[in-house]
RNA sequence: UGGGCUAUCGCCAAGCGGUAAGGCACAGGACUUUGACUCCUGCAUUCGCUGGUUCGAAUCCAGCUAGCCCAGCCA
């Protein structure tokens, strides 16, 4: 096994973050394997900056031919449901991660934990404390003096075992007592001035319903937990770096044998966006946006609503590498991944998302003609379709201009332009309303020029994609811009909703798509990727999601 | 002002004493029936600062500076 070990350790050199080398260290030594945790509280949704644990987590683990699992933290049943475990399981699932039959909850170790306390107790390592929630605060002390101890701290075992068997048993009111571990009032750690152990909690557990009125505080439980399971190395964020001490502590004194070492990376921050918890919670309950899983959210739910795929997400992950500096991550770096993942296996359809009525005067009236389209030019397996062609059509607004500007090579009076799998068009005329906005624009086609005829005869600069406006059918389309902006904070620090990250367009699509079905992606060409909404689209009435823009060299007004 | 951590290109991030990987972004160019994709090219004589050790330092040492985290009976 060792040479194993040494095998998969040279194999790996080398490879990139932090984590690897201090894995490799141990498995130099006494580890026969790594077996990591996903270890969330079942108290909101899972994000993004979770998918970065969960891959990290679970991608070690298959990495050194290890074990991960899913375990719920849930020690505090005050902010703790059963939709947020259903939720997380349903996430971490999509996202490709198998935690085969290791689904595991803390409150299933709740005797365990017990049992600790008692030893613990026993050893004159823990006790019983009266001080009031404010008392306990004062003699704490403050971070650069030190705290005092509790005038309880001496108790004998014997006061503290009854004590705590009266804690357990109901006897007290919330808040009146605490177990608290005895170790060094005046240590510079914070963590260490006698941490409180459990606390008194009359409150129903999502799992364990009315059993226990006592709960164990997380630097007790996550430990154990991790022994319990035979964790050899747990991960967690930056913030906790300063509970190793306490962590180890407990570890050492529980009796028990394994050993997991804990290690800790920065969490994921990325711009226009919250990843708060509480603020991400915030948004939801105050109506901002349409739940957890709406598209703009950067939760697991929303992304995957917004038709984000989990290839995408995990290629992210990898690509924003591990480390224990702060950062920020632009979001163009989840963009590109998104693309990325799309490009090749998303069919490409034409969809006008801001129409523009053309009518091509020298085509005859009442005639359709379909014309044969690949579904993607860089994936010949998805095949081609026939398109419907006619004398009226949609192009988007934004590909003709009456006055171009320099460097336009779109439509224009007097311009040429190849329409996508169809004809060359020219811009004879345009038509306005009383108000002088163009309602309508005027071309003539060119037969000779048919897409595929293998005309040479002059070339045009521009492609427009287009829509035939008998056959068309109508659908919403849902452009999303940054949840929030950088930069854009309110006085009180927090970041403010992006007024223009929603956007509902009137467009046309053309009818191959007309049977698309919810979660269904595609490429509109030019215009971006697109995935069909699941909880609005009706086959009636079909609800786009835009995923992700296409990139552009083209600058208006440049 | 106590303790812990971090500091390498606009944003991530390798690097572990032998003379600055990679990705994103950006800028040019080629190609193009998506101004997309793809392909080229460019993009840190320099690693928070200052000293020191060394033939040689982003890497070792010392001192400074800046940022983040900790005073929940949250996790």
């Amino acid at each position: 096994m060792a040479e194993e070990n040494k095998k998969i350790a040279e194999d790996l050199s080398g490879t990139g973050n932090f984590i690897h080398a201090y894995i490799q260290e141990d498995l130099g030594e006494n580890l026969s394997h790594v077996h990591t945790r996903f270890p969330p509280e079942p108290n909101g949704y899972l994000h993004i900056g979770h998918a970065k644990s969960i891959c990290l987590n679970f991608g070690l683990a298959k990495l050194y031919g290890g074990k991960c699992n899913l375990r719920f933290d849930d020690t505090n049943p005050t902010k703790e449901d059963t939709e947020y475990v259903e939720s997380i399981e349903e996430d971490v699932r999509w996202l490709g991660f198998d935690w085969e039959d290791r689904l595991f909850f803390a409150s299933s170790y709740f005797d365990t934990f017990y049992e600790v306390a008692l030893k613990l107790i026993k050893e004159g390592k823990a006790y019983v404390c009266d001080l009031s929630a404010e008392e306990m605060r004062q003699y704490r002390g403050t971070l650069s003096t030190p705290g005092k101890n509790s005038p309880y701290r001496d108790r004998s075992v014997e006061e503290n075992l009854d004590l705590f068997t009266r804690m357990k048993n109901g006897e007290f009111p919330d808040g009146s007592h605490t177990l608290r571990a005895k170790i060094d009032m005046a240590s510079p750690n914070i963590n260490m001035r006698d941490p409180v152990l459990y606390r008194i909690a009359h409150a129903h557990h999502h799992k364990t319903g009315d059993a226990w009125c006592i709960y164990p505080m997380y630097d007790f439980a996550h430990p154990l937990e991790d022994v319990i399971e035979n964790i050899t190395h747990s991960i967690c964020t930056m913030e906790f770096e300063d509970h190793r001490p306490l962590y180890d502590w407990v570890v050492e004194n529980s009796g028990l044998p394994a050993k997991p070492r804990q290690i800790e990376f920065a969490r994921l921050g990325m711009t226009n966006t919250v990843m708060s918890k509480r603020k991400l919670r915030a948004l939801v309950e105050d109506g901002l946006v349409d739940g957890w899983d709406d598209p703009r959210m950067p939760t697991i739910s929303g992304l995957r609503r917004r038709g984000v795929t989990p290839e995408a997400i995990r290629d992210f992950c990898e690509k924003i590498g591990v480390s224990k500096a702060n950062s920020r991550v632009d979001s163009s770096l989840l963009d590109h991944c998104i693309r990325d993942d799309l490009k090749a296996k998303t069919p490409v359809a034409m969809a006008v998302l801001r129409p523009l009525k053309v009518t091509i005067t020298n085509y005859p009236e009442g005639q359709i003609e379909f014309l044969p389209v690949e579904n993607n030019p860089e994936n010949e397996a998805l095949g081609t379709r026939e398109v419907p062609f006619g004398r009226e059509l949609y192009i988007e607004q934004e590909d003709f201009m009456e006055v171009p500007e320099k460097k336009f090579f779109r439509l224009a009076p007097g311009k040429e332009v190849r329409l996508k799998g169809a004809y060359y068009i020219t811009c004879t005329g345009v038509i306005k309303d009383g108000d002088g906005k163009i309602t309508e624009v005027l071309c003539t086609y060119d037969p000779e020029t048919k897409s595929g005829s293998g005309f040479e005869g002059r070339k045009v600069k521009g492609t427009l994609h287009w829509v035939c406006a008998d056959t068309a059918i109508d659908a919403e389309v849902r452009l999303y811009d940054a949840m929030m902006l950088d930069n854009d904070e309110d006085p009180s620090g927090d970041m403010i909703m992006n007024p223009s990250s929603l956007e509902v367009l009137s467009s046309k699509v053309e009818p191959s798509i007309k049977d698309a079905k919810g979660g269904d992606r595609f490429q509109f060409m030019r215009n971006g990727y697109f995935c069909v909404d699941t909880k609005t689209s009706t086959p009636q009435k079909l609800v786009f999601n835009r995923i992700v823009a296409l990139k552009s060299a083209y600058k208006p007004g440049k």
